[in-house]
DNA sequence: GCAGACTGACTTATTGCTCGGTAGGTTAGT
DNA sequence: ACTAACCTACCGAGCAATAAGTCAGTCTGC
């Protein structure tokens, strides 16, 4: 047991470098375009050699999502046991904070966009990560939103499900437009989306 | 001249066919993903006979995004000269339009969006399309919403620019998750938000 | 303390496949 | 005869993946 020592401290060396090479290649041309060979050249080991840290190309692909999944969480500081006891203005304090992360991120947002409208197919390897993403997301949320209702900060008539939805569709649809054309302010745009909502979603008016 | 009357019939009539197969194919596995070999076999002709048609695959795709341009704005029965003059409230109708319109041609969509997501590099054979397409969009909406301030249909202090990027937001990033989704109510969702958008835009509280 | 088994990190060579694109010929209609 | 619409045959390149070997370091038994 525990043999090899160092071999196995540069082994973890050089698959944490492959991921964060893979993940720029991902990012920038998708799975389909990204090319293992390439990416095996800019770490500086032969292809095969790169095969030996991860089975095939979609095992890769999928360690290159954990790992952008595990930087998303870090970004925003937040316990995960958290995540799911949020109330609405927390949400969107939450919520600001991740759009501001993206903005100095491009290479992730990207990889999750192209990834997403690569892999509606089923049988891409990507599919259920897009899927599972989404629907976590929009449920947590619902729930936020929800808990934002009964704790008096939104007014009692209002949809959490649709709001939820709209309120992704924002971040989504800016980090759109921003991926194309850098010169849109990605976080400002979403702060005073979100200012728009928080007024359409105050109480004050009529408790009704 | 006019020679081989016939031919040139079916000659333009296997032209649109291919387009229309070429449609699908790039429309679900965008233009990496989509192989010349098995569009020309769903055509029913060797990949060659489809390259009679088209000087090669860039230019077929081109060719199917032009298809799909002309479509978009056939939808919406409205005249291009038009477009350029629209008021907001137009704009709105138009836009809800426009996604009504796209919630039933989901392909349509995921060409949109795939291409999008796949043309960030400027070698990327649809990159122009892209960004054109991009800023040509958020300046019909900006010139629109200007247009309704002039006319006192929205409030004065309202930025046009922003609002339009929100605006196109919304719509993308709606359709963003009712391609992962398909029960989100695209339409639904997005009249939701403009009526919210409306209030919000609503010059009646304070002239100021 | 040292020989030999073992292991993890690679290498080169190669396989089988798919890709876009080309060359050159055949057929059918005008 | 000419032309458009194909065809078969082929090319070179790139792809993911496999096979089989090299080599350095390390742990075990003596």
């Amino acid at each position: 047991m525990a043999s090899t020592e160092s071999a196995e401290r540069s082994g973890k060396l050089s698959r944490a470098r492959i991921i964060e090479i893979a993940f720029e290649h991902f990012g920038a041309n998708g799975y389909r375009g990204a090319s293992l060979a390439k990416i095996a050249a800019e770490v500086g080991i032969s292809q095969p050699g790169l095969l030996h840290h991860f089975p095939n190309k979609s095992a890769l692909f999928r360690s290159v999502l954990l790992e952008r999944d595990t930087r998303d969480l870090e970004a925003v500081g937040m316990k995960v046991e958290k995540i799911g006891e949020l109330d609405a203005d927390e949400l969107f304090e939450f919520f600001e904070g991740l759009v501001r992360h993206n903005a100095d991120n491009r290479n992730m947002v990207q990889l999750a966009h192209l990834t997403a409208a690569e892999a509606t197919t089923p049988d891409h390897p990507a599919h259920e990560w897009v899927v599972l993403r989404t629907t976590y997301f929009r449920e947590l949320c619902t729930s936020a939103l929800q808990n934002g209702i009964d704790k008096g900060q939104v007014r009692k008539d209002a949809e959490p499900r649709a709001i939820a939805t709209m309120l992704i569709a924002a971040s989504e649809g800016l980090e759109n437009q921003w991926l194309v054309d850098p010169s849109v302010d990605l976080a400002g745009s979403f702060a005073e989306f979100t200012a728009m909502l928080r007024r359409d979603l105050a109480p004050s008016r009529r408790a009704r």
